[in-house]
DNA sequence: TACGTTACAAACCAAAAGGTTAGTGCTATT
DNA sequence: AATAGCACTAACCTTTTGGTTTGTAACGTA
């Protein structure tokens, strides 16, 4: 009707760290890979072999995603057959602490 | 091939604590909301107008949501015009502190 | 020569999440 | 008499997410 009160509704910081955070986390296996990830660099196949619920595409699919946000990183060796490994970032093992407390709170609620 | 390995992955406890708060916090509105209710009680309407991106369903939705996984409580006043507030459960209050320090991991990495 | 291993990519599909719009019952206000 | 405020509900639609299946290149092994 009257568009001089443009749409743009004032971004409010702190819901901008949440959704950047929820980028990170949310996703069924997203949690899970960070956590199986630890501090140990993994093999895609090792990765497959710990998660053998995940489908081969969503574990890449959630991989490349946790790359390009920054959590993760990729390294290929160049050996054939072919070799990849992934860890997390500087980043990424800074807020792992933080993550692994979120555990606490499914088991809080889990309980009945 | 041969299935005498039953198809039952072995159920990691910590997988299912995890999905548990993944429940709880996923969702593009979830912690926003858990956020904006805080310590106190809010109306509907207020928490419409403190978050106007959100739609009048959505936010019903999640709210209902909340409260059958015992993270809220709904309050009913038998008033005209109707009157209803939500807040945090005693379990909602004790995960508070947890949840808000995921607006750090936001920050952290949102900051190029 | 056929097959397995490794780390993917592409095509396709179903279900879930998120959103728009309109309508409800009651009262108070204009 | 029409409108607005409150806290919803219902019908419908689009986008995103998660999943299955098949194919690929390079080599080693049976």
């Amino acid at each position: 009707m009257n568009d001089q009160v443009s749409k743009q509704q004032p971004i409010d910081p702190k819901h901008l760290a949440l959704q950047k955070t929820l980028d990170i986390i949310c996703g069924k296996w997203r949690l899970y890979i960070i956590y199986q990830l630890g501090t140990e660099a993994r093999r895609y196949g090792e990765l497959r072999r710990m998660i053998p619920a995940i489908s081969e595409k969503v574990l890449i699919q959630e991989l490349k995603a946790l790359v390009s946000l920054g959590v993760v990183e990729k390294k290929s060796y160049n050996e054939v057959p072919p070799r990849v490994d992934y860890s997390l970032t500087e980043k990424g093992l800074q807020v792992l602490p933080t993550l692994l407390k979120l555990t606490a709170i499914g088991e809080l609620f889990l309980e009945p």
